[in-house]
RNA sequence: CGAGGCGGACGGGCGACCGCUGCGGGUCGGUGCGAGCCGACCUUGUGGAGGAAAGUCCGAGCACCAACGGGCAAGGGCGCCUGCUAACGGCAGGGCGGGGCGACCCGACGGAAAGUGCAACAGAAAGAAUACCGCUUUCGAUGUGGGCUACUAGCCCGUUUUCAUCGAGAGUAAGGGCGAACGGGUGCGGUAAGAGCGCACCGCGUCGGCGGUAACGUCGGCGGCAGUGCAAACCCCGCUCGGUGCAAGGCCAAAUAGGGGGGCGUUAAGAUGAUUGUCCGCAUCAGCUCCCGGGUAGGCCGCAAGAGGUCAUGGGCGACCGUGAUCGCAGAUGGAUGGUCGCACAGGGUUGGCGGUUGAGGGAAGAAGGCUGCGAAGCCGUAAACCUCGCCGCGGUCUGGACAGAACUCGGCUUAUAGUCCGCCUCGCUGA
RNA sequence: GGCCCGUUCGUCUAGUGGCCCAGGACACGGCCCUCUCAAGGCUGAAACAGGGGUUCGACUCCCCUACGGGCUA
């Protein structure tokens, strides 16, 4: 299923911001990296990176829609953002295993705390 | 029935639940006197990928570069002819050449007597010459027989001859040999042997007639073979091409820096300028004057009616064109057009099931047998149960859609593509 | 999205139509040398991205495909 505007990720200034600042789990499909966006009661953002060497635009678009639909139908916590990027093996993956990928990713980031690069750097100098 | 050729259509269907996005409608909020504008949400409304959307190989529209102003040169592209088209390297028809029994298919198909270059190896010789073998002939040396018929013989020529061998020279491109290629081919004449040396036909060149808009075809005369191939080698000839690309370009407008635009006008010199170079021409640069926010991040426009689709009709062999009716047909921007499940239907694999088919092999010694022949021998020639493999139908079971995703828009080309359907045509076998 | 390049042994490269069944270096295998290893010597295997065309002949020239890279915000 799709996942409205204001629920996705729309500038290269966010995603850089999640990449740099989040914490990052992966597995053999999907790399998914969280970050706080700084406002606890906003539903969760999701962008997609999908590289070239996955497949075609065809592949990439399908692994596209479903990762959509899953994470629509899943309740991530509020203030978050993430970015969820694909390996090749994911062109191959049923839709049922791409949510298992999602949802032990998800929770293992959870158990993990606030982002983590964000706080040392709020001790160190500056 | 089998094998094949050409052209065309489709390329997943239905349902349930949950979603995305454009447009329309509605509600609410902000702003404004207001028309309105902006934003959020809702929606029994409506639209939402392709034949290639792809590769980015050509051609255009559109936009900007002050003016796509001219000449010369360079560079790129195209290349049988005629037409179609906005244009094209595309398409249609025709010509020529090649392939196929045929339907039909394929062809970068101008010029090699304008010049330059290249043609390895082999070979005597690879571009105007060449003699390796062979053939012929002259001279010299040595030897004495040689030819024909025929089968151990005969006939003829001759003893300054003839013939053989060797050496030296000349002629010869018919034959052998070399090679991708030796530069006309075949036949007859001719000759010491040969040769386009001569002749006929074919090829080639050239001149003329006729047919055709033309490419070209055809007929006749003349020439008498000089003149090999390669231009996807340089090149010549003809035609053609300004550059950059929607990240073009325009509008609104945080930040930052101080400038930007119009008009008049000097154009003497010089400099600059844009689109490959150069020349001419042109523009700008002085000064005066008038006007003004600027334009990055971001947003909006460009951005969906176009050389448009469908149907009918008329013209044309056709590509295509005219007329009429009708349709309204995606507009995303970290990038929508989908996700999950179910049901059928094509299709494919498999099968210890059922039924059919004799298609192949075994059974089967091509036996028995028959015919021809004096004979040796040769020719003709077949049945069944059953078994194995195969094929067809039904059933069971497993599987189950190919290539692929708009990114400014069109016209083409090229490449990828499971499977299904339709029309026309060709060849073979069989039946009526 | 648009515009341009490139592809030769495992790696880096040479090769401007025939002298190339493609040369060199490093790496690899075998043998010699040595008590052994290294070095050295001898020797061997190993590539024109794929398909089609032009040509007598293609790594080279032309076309298509695949892959890799660069520029453009």
């Amino acid at each position: 299923m799709g996942l409205s505007k204001h629920r996705r990720l729309r500038r290269r200034e966010e995603f850089r911001r999640v990449l740099r600042d989040g914490n990052r789990a992966r597995d053999a499909l999907l790399s998914i990296t969280a970050a706080d966006n700084g406002t606890p009661d906003s539903e969760p953002r999701y962008g997609f990176a999908i590289p070239k060497r996955v497949g075609g635009a065809v592949t990439r678009n399908r692994i596209k829609r479903r990762l959509r639909a899953i994470v629509n139908q899943t309740d991530h916590p509020r203030g978050w953002d993430y970015v969820i990027y694909a390996f090749p093996a994911a062109s191959d993956a049923t839709s049922e295993r791409l949510a298992q990928s999602v949802e032990t990713l998800v929770k293992r980031l959870r158990s993990g705390g606030r982002n983590r690069r964000t706080e040392q750097r709020a001790r160190g100098p500056r």
